[in-house]
DNA sequence: CGGGTTTTAGATAGATCAGTACAAAACTTG
DNA sequence: CAAGTTTTGTACTGATCTATCTAAAACCCG
């Protein structure tokens, strides 16, 4: 054997989503990636052979943790089906609210990337459909729970709720990057989730 | 006097809107303003000075075009409230199926910009600030009126209100970009219209 | 038509970019 | 402890970045 690394890849790859939320990923230099994660760029390049690499590694990590999160929610099957859903949008909104850089949120990877690079990166649009579809196959779940339960309207297929929903998280997520506070945020999840009863 | 211009300026800058808006500002580099514009270095800096203020003015520009059209719209004082409403979901929706590059929206200026960068630069988020609030202050107008009429539910604020269309509007758009078809943002905006009646 | 002024083209500057080369350091295993 | 292998720090490469410099071209007005 040799010799071996004096770090550990999960917690490189944990800085690495930081910086890329913080500053996108144009903006982030390989300098900014040694400096977030402490390594040198021999490390770097040696474990994650390129920005781009790093990126969409840094990229599935995030979408693992968070939409495992998101699903876990959802998944409390004692729960009624409104409360699962309004302790999602909870979750969300805590997390605008606890990332935040020099006093803005700092949104969310996922439509961040979205926005910045999906339309030109059709490995990294790929990548985030699949999480969508992921989300959307939960959010789906408890929508047709909830209709089978009767807590939500049956005028409209469960598809389209979880694709609201979706929308309506993407859009709060926006507003908190456009400095929306707290109240403006649980007013958006509030008027979201009595779409799903009518 | 001198030598005039053989360009018209705001020719230009529509050029450097479609840039910024298609790629992103980080990604734009001065070379494609040159390109896009059809301009020399030497042009673009004699009049724009630098990268980033012929940022802010591209980004002026388009917030005041969209942003006026979208208000036109809302201000149809003959028409019922809701009908307004749907109108303004229409345009945005045909908005992202008409600008497209390889098959996918490029989304809004706006709300890539606020991704992108309305966290780093004050300049920008400022700018940004200013074109959100007289939107919201649009969106309330109208919304005033649609619960005057009876059209819209009393139960919410006309703030909050605005600030949900706005929300859906930005998360429409994010789908779009993600690649959701013309069905799913119709029922998305159809969902979001249902929650301001009840 | 010529003096004064601005625009324009093209070369250039200096910084920074992603990525590599190389050798020293650090560790495992025999 | 020594041979073998990998990691790591540092220097470096060539490309590209934003921005400027210089001078010629283009134009208006007297």
């Amino acid at each position: 054997m040799a010799r071996p690394r004096t770090f550990d890849e999960e917690r490189a790859l944990d800085a690495a989503v930081w910086a890329f939320w913080v500053k996108g990923y144009e903006a982030t230099s390989t300098q900014d990636l040694c400096s977030a994660t402490g390594l040198g760029r021999s490390s770097i390049y040696n474990t994650f052979s390129s920005k781009h690499e790093l990126f969409t590694r840094a990229l599935a990590r995030y979408m693992d943790v968070m939409t495992a999160g998101q699903v876990a929610v959802l998944e409390q099957a004692e729960r009624p089906v409104m409360e699962r859903l309004r302790a999602l949008f909870d979750v969300v909104i805590d997390g605008e609210f606890e990332r935040r850089v020099e006093g803005r949120s700092v949104g969310c990877l996922t439509v961040n990337t979205t926005v910045e690079i999906a339309g030109r990166d059709p490995e990294v649009a790929a990548l985030l459909a699949r999480d969508l579809e992921r989300r959307l196959a939960s959010f789906r779940g408890v929508i047709e729970a909830g209709q089978r339960a009767g807590e939500i309207s049956t005028a409209r297929d469960a598809d389209s709720l979880a694709r609201f929903i979706n929308a309506v998280i993407g859009g709060m997520r926006v507003s908190a990057q456009g400095g929306a506070d707290r109240a403006v945020l649980e007013s958006v999840a509030d008027t979201a989730l009595v779409a799903l009863s009518c």
